[in-house]
DNA sequence: TTATATTTATACCGATTGGTAAATAAATAG
DNA sequence: CTATTTATTTACCAATCGGTATAAATATAA
């Protein structure tokens, strides 16, 4: 649908676009919405407001993402891959610990950067909403969730490589990490500061399982 | 102006009131309108869904409580002498990890009370929103700061009592108390049992700092 | 009874919501 | 050139938003 090159068949010859070129770049445009969505959440974000950021028109916008809930699922997955990709990058350091401490002091730096909105956008894109977000909602639940199975595996892992007790209950410090992860969100937004959330990760960290 | 009777000033004499009586409770009419922002926020709950819950028309909300704004008010002060009464009640307890202990378990119990919704409203009635919710926005995080204030100010108690280290930074271990929370309160929201919770708790009062 | 005060229910307001129809602009194909 | 395709702009849509004007209903006061 929005491919730039099409195909021929037979001979593989590369073929100009037809109609007028798109002049706007999409991922620059789902940035700018992913700015306006995180500051103010699925519903907050109105598609005026969405469109102004974005610089298009509305029906371009339509044209090249579908509705509003299609153009947030697009920002998200951006998001995702992009701006939180350090989550996965974490979870390769050595030791369980590790994991966590990196995953926490990543997260400081995320949500103090001043460059982009305070607090997680999976978090506190759609905590509560009407109706007409329900779906968004329930997506956003499931990311959480998916964190949280991404930090039981590691921590699962940890366990055969000795470097978590064999008593530890790892969905159990998944749902702990991820609480704390959350609760720093929410002070994010709140207006906490880099250091006060340092100090944060520091107690959050003090209580790791030990041998 | 929403005075049941009115006092003669020289006789203080009791009048009966003169116009139509009121036909509904407000008090009753605040905790149904709170059951509705609680669930979805405050830009989420609509005053047609508001109305709806209470069952009086939209001119007698206006009449008694002013306009959504207020009303939110209103059911906030109703939300927090309420609800949310044993936070301070919390705090009374003799020392502060018996403080912070009562109070986790207490609000894993509100988190699952399954007559109530999920989670604080102080908490996700406004993280995210457009700009007509600034205030509310604002407020809510003026509120969530005076607990960590009170939090802060049990700590310093703590620590003149000596069942605190004289070296504990009390502001950011209210912060972390508070962190936990609010957390809590994300993943109460999106489904977390109370079991679960339970776990949580558990785990971050491990760390209580030790003389 | 009549007058006054207050709340009720009905119907409506302008503004904003997400979303789109229709016409115009800009490219390629023949 | 003309025809075709696609993206743009403008203007608009019905539905919902928070909020209210108006008049009927229900009480007391005189």
């Amino acid at each position: 649908m929005n491919d730039v090159v099409k195909i021929e068949p037979a001979t593989t010859k590369i073929t100009k676009q037809r109609g007028r070129p798109i002049a706007f770049n999409q991922d620059v445009a789902l940035d700018k919405a992913l700015n306006v969505f995180w500051s103010h959440g699925y519903e907050g974000a109105s598609m005026a407001e969405l469109t102004k950021a974005i610089g298009i028109n509305k029906p371009s916008i339509y044209a090249a993402f579908g509705n509003k809930e299609a153009l947030f699922r697009k920002v998200l997955a951006r998001y995702i891959t992009g701006a939180v990709a350090f989550v996965g990058e974490a979870m390769k350091e050595s030791t369980a610990h590790q994991a966590v401490e990196k995953l926490l002091l990543q997260a400081v730096d995320f949500f103090s950067d001043k460059s982009t909105p305070n607090g997680c956008m999976i978090v506190q894109g759609a905590l509560t909403c009407g109706e007409s977000a329900g779906a968004i909602q329930q997506e956003l639940i499931a990311y959480r969730h998916h964190f949280e199975i991404s930090l039981t595996k590691r921590f699962e892992l940890a366990k055969e490589q000795g470097d978590l007790p064999q008593y530890t209950n790892t969905k159990q410090l998944a749902k702990y990490v991820a609480t704390i992860h959350q609760g720093m969100s929410v002070q994010s937004t709140s207006g906490t500061s880099r250091e006060e959330l340092l100090a944060i990760v520091e107690i959050a960290l003090k209580n790791w399982p030990k041998h």
